[in-house]
RNA sequence: GCCCCCAUCGUCUAGUGGCCUAGGACACCGCCCUUUCAAGGCGGCGGCACGGGUUCGAAUCCCGUUGGGGGCACCA
């Protein structure tokens, strides 16, 4: 195995995603050791869309993976970004190499249905499970609609596959049937294709999931009959759900969109998904794209399948956002900021208030999400109280301080200290600490015993807003 | 059924024969800090699937077992 990321840009690699509506984290995976690959040997990211008859009616299946590559960083203006191509702009080449393959004798037409294979088979006595059966492999057939054309596989012997990230991977021969390439209507079968559109695209290293490997040396047969020397192999582990299969789409949270929706930052999702299958060593698991890049190698790539693990996804994506400026935060907040995320009216928010929270919401959240809850108390006419909050902190005692507090509040500075200072006082009144006392306060302003410092939302609140949640909750209060 | 791949703390991993009394990260637990909750600091719990070899020496090499996963279409 050699190093073929030397710089010197001939290297090209693919991402050829089947277009389904769905972008999956597995593919995000997937584009991001290819990218990193293309950069780090100065080469080019083809994108290959494998188009069926379904996606060529719907475009913005196609433009939804861009739109998702982009935001995970793989830009289609980026000058080694190449595409999108479709598989089926390259029919004329799938149709040259199949004429090739018949010609030089190593594919030849059949006619034979599934079911007759199978007859025959049980007839023979031999396992139905085991394949076509060669019974046209010498019959000479031509090329006619209806007669599909299969490969002619050699008898015996291994076919070697030379993998990146397996190593050396030999498949018995005898095991693999004579696969058709081509259906009765001439079109190329996915093997096919594939490697004719690898080919003509001078693809020089094809990293995959590992769901391919079987399918690797009927494709690598293909290129040698073909007359050209394969590319280099690379197959990923697969990135699997808690139960170790391979993340379903019915059962497992997949879509990079929702991820996105959650708040999860993109810079948070690319370094997470970079170290699922790979670890660049060293202590630090936190880092840049650039650094990935620079020590990025599929030979490191490692063997066994990945646990996709949102809570480890969840903690990097706190870290990323705590390396957020305040600026840098509170842009990448204004989704969440906003209908439909938010519950308040356009009008009732106010950025000045929010500009003042920022920075003590920033060290809170782990998803961009969690920001609304944080700061809706800020711009809703009423707070939206917590019921199981309520309770806890309307205990005895709760009305003395909230009277207390009302009181003084009325007249002193208006300041997170003056008013923190208050807190303490009338507690102490009632032989409660701070963090006791605190409690009624901020259940009755912001509706939940958990949230923001108290004293500084109280501030960005105003007395006019305040006074008045405070003496609801009193009247509220079981008398 | 056949073919292939995989196996280090709960999870992601470092480890390529002695540096390993196996390192880090996330999670979990405890302490400190503290106006709640976080963040931060400090500490703790916890692993080489099993059995045979090879070797002076094995997480590392070989064989087997077990357990997981993937692939076997005129789908992609």
């Amino acid at each position: 195995m050699t190093d073929t990321s030397g710089g010197d840009g001939s290297v090209r690699v693919r991402f050829a995603p089947s277009p389904t509506g769905m972008f999956h984290v597995g593919g995000a995976r997937s584009a991001l050791f290819n990218w990193a690959v293309a950069q780090r040997a100065g080469g080019r990211f083809v994108l290959r869309v494998e188009d069926t008859d379904a996606a060529r009616n719907r475009p913005e299946w196609t433009e939804g993976i861009i739109r998702a590559l982009a935001w995970i960083g793989i830009e289609a203006s980026d000058p080694a970004f190449e595409g999108p191509y479709f598989q089926s702009a390259y029919a004329a080449d799938h149709d040259e190499a199949a004429r090739r393959l018949h010609s030089s004798g190593r594919a030849y037409y059949c006619d034979c249905t599934r079911d007759q294979v199978v007859e025959r088979r049980k007839a023979a006595g031999s396992d139905p499970q085991k394949g076509y059966d060669g019974f046209c492999r010498d019959r000479g057939l031509e090329r006619a609609p209806g007669r599909a054309l299969r490969f002619r596989s050699p008898d015996d012997g291994v076919t070697v596959v030379d993998d990146r990230v397996r190593g050396r991977v030999e498949f018995p021969n005898d095991a693999m049937e004579d696969f058709v390439i081509a259906r009765g209507d001439g079109s190329a079968l996915f093997v096919l294709a594939n490697v004719a559109d690898d080919m003509a695209m001078g693809i020089t290293e094809v990293i995959r999931a590992e769901e391919h490997l079987s399918n690797t040396p009927k494709q690598q047969l293909l290129w040698e009959a073909l007359g050209q020397a394969p590319p280099v192999w690379a197959h990923l582990p697969v990135i699997v759900n808690e139960k170790r299969q391979k993340l379903s789409k019915r059962r497992d949270k997949v879509a990079l969109e929702d991820y996105q929706a959650a708040g999860y930052l993109p810079e948070a999702m690319v370094n997470y998904l970079m170290l699922l299958g790979w670890s660049p060593g060293g202590d630090q698991e936190i880092m840049t794209w650039p650094e990935m890049v620079a020590r990025f190698r599929v030979e490191d790539v490692n063997q066994a399948s990945a646990f996709f693990d949102e809570k480890k996804l969840r903690a990097f994506n706190g870290e990323y956002i705590r390396m957020l400026t305040v600026e840098q935060f509170t842009a990448a907040c204004r989704p969440w900021l906003t209908a439909p995320y938010a519950p308040w009216r356009p009008d009732q928010f106010d950025p000045e208030a929010f500009a003042t929270l920022a920075p003590l919401a920033q060290t809170r959240v782990a998803l961009l999400s969690e920001i609304t809850a944080n700061v809706d108390f800020l711009f809703l006419d009423e707070p939206l109280i917590d019921e199981k909050s309520w309770e806890k902190a309307m205990k005895p005692g709760a009305e003395k301080i909230l009277e207390g507090v009302l009181a003084e509040f009325t007249t002193c500075d208006w300041t997170a200290e003056a008013l923190k200072q208050v807190v303490e006082r009338v507690g102490a009144t009632q032989g409660m600490k701070l963090g006791k006392a605190q409690a009624p306060v901020r259940v009755a302003v912001t509706g939940r015993t958990v949230g923001l410092p108290l004293f500084e939302s109280l501030e960005a609140l105003g007395r006019p807003r305040t006074l008045p949640r405070l003496e609801r909750a009193l009247e509220s209060l079981p008398k």
